[in-house]
DNA sequence: GGTTTACTTGAACGATCGTTCAAGCGACAA
DNA sequence: TTGTCGCTTGAACGATCGTTCAAGTAAACC
């Protein structure tokens, strides 16, 4: 029963991924999940409601890789290998280089407010699920002590962003690992003081 | 009739930019153009017809932005001040931090072969702008010689598209300068060797 | 004047959308 | 046995989707 819940959650979240909220049908749910629609709405009350426990059973999971990340012997390393294995892939897996929240950012006005709220909520998780990194990096001194762990966690986080956004429309594999050497490059790199 | 042409496809534009090709109705774009849709149909051929000129347009606009970046007295001064613009801004114009085709890029395989092609053609023209700024820099002294500018050109586009991403969901604009700053800062920073 | 051309109107089309609902199923409690 | 419960089915709902079309208008060309 609950491995069945988690089944089907599971093939709501590589609909959702591929196709986007709007543009994800009932119908194509229906048959995703082979549920009759009665089914899917006792259970989940709405197409929101489903796309709602989709998108926080995924940020619950990337959150758990960023914390096995964080927890890594060498939390800098394990990072890279992070954004290899997220922004490379087989071809047939592409639309997982995209990010579904980035994904769902640009349905946000679409998607309703309990689902927005989600989304929100997630990227917020998200980002703690980084700043836990940089710290890890610095206690760990791969890291200079002086790092700005708040800014940097916001600019990993975007880095991510931007990356997934570049990686799905990018037929080769070398300029994306090129981006990711430069991400670990720039992450030693120069801060800039905060006085704007 | 020409500025009449040029003010419907503004119109769209407008329209697109804020909802998406998806959810963007019909109906919609019949009130914003306050064109019934036999016009709109003789016009455009379809929907998916006025969103192709929509983003050729968008991708002419956006090139010849980044021309003046580039031709400017210090093009690294000017694409501050491009990223600036185009980062914050009134929040009733917050739709506008989010590039367009980047947008159309979570809805690549919605919107039909023909404006598929248009986005990702366009996304290429951006590129060759992004590169120009980059050999500017170069030639007038405010980026080393060695820089990579192929790299560096993508590297920019991926800053940009990734900051805009997130400034779509960020309230403050002081998170989002400093980001700019630490652009600034990663652009004259070290760049990896390609050996992989 | 007649024909063509580009564009306009608004009703209407068939398809698809998210959702509802009466009816039924098996499991468990009283 | 009876009643309630979570969950199932599939037909059907009204709304909305992108699009078509007959009919009309005004300017341009022969």
């Amino acid at each position: 029963m609950k491995y069945d819940h988690d089944d089907v959650i599971e093939k709501a979240t590589e609909l959702f991924w591929q196709r986007g909220f709007q543009a994800a049908g009932m119908r194509d749910i229906q048959q995703a999940l082979d549920m009759r629609p009665g089914s899917i709405y006792a259970r989940f009350q709405s197409k929101e409601g489903l796309f709602k426990l989709v998108v926080e059973n995924y940020a619950q999971n990337s959150a758990k890789r960023l914390k096995q990340v964080a927890e890594a012997e060498s939390p800098l390393g394990a990072l890279y290998h992070f954004f290899e294995t997220a922004l490379t892939g087989p071809d047939e897996q592409r639309y997982m280089r995209q990010c579904l929240l980035v994904k769902s950012i640009a349905e946000l006005d679409i998607i309703g407010d309990i689902a927005k709220k989600a989304v929100l909520e997630s990227m917020q998780t998200l980002k703690t699920g980084f700043r836990d990194i940089i710290e890890a990096c610095i206690e760990n001194g791969e890291l200079p002590e002086q790092t700005p762990a708040k800014l940097a966690a916001e600019w990993l986080q975007n880095q991510f962003v931007g990356l997934r956004a570049f990686a799905v429309v990018q037929d080769d594999d070398e300029p994306i690992t090129q981006m990711i050497d430069k991400v670990l490059l720039d992450i030693k790199g120069q801060w800039p003081l905060n006085t704007h």
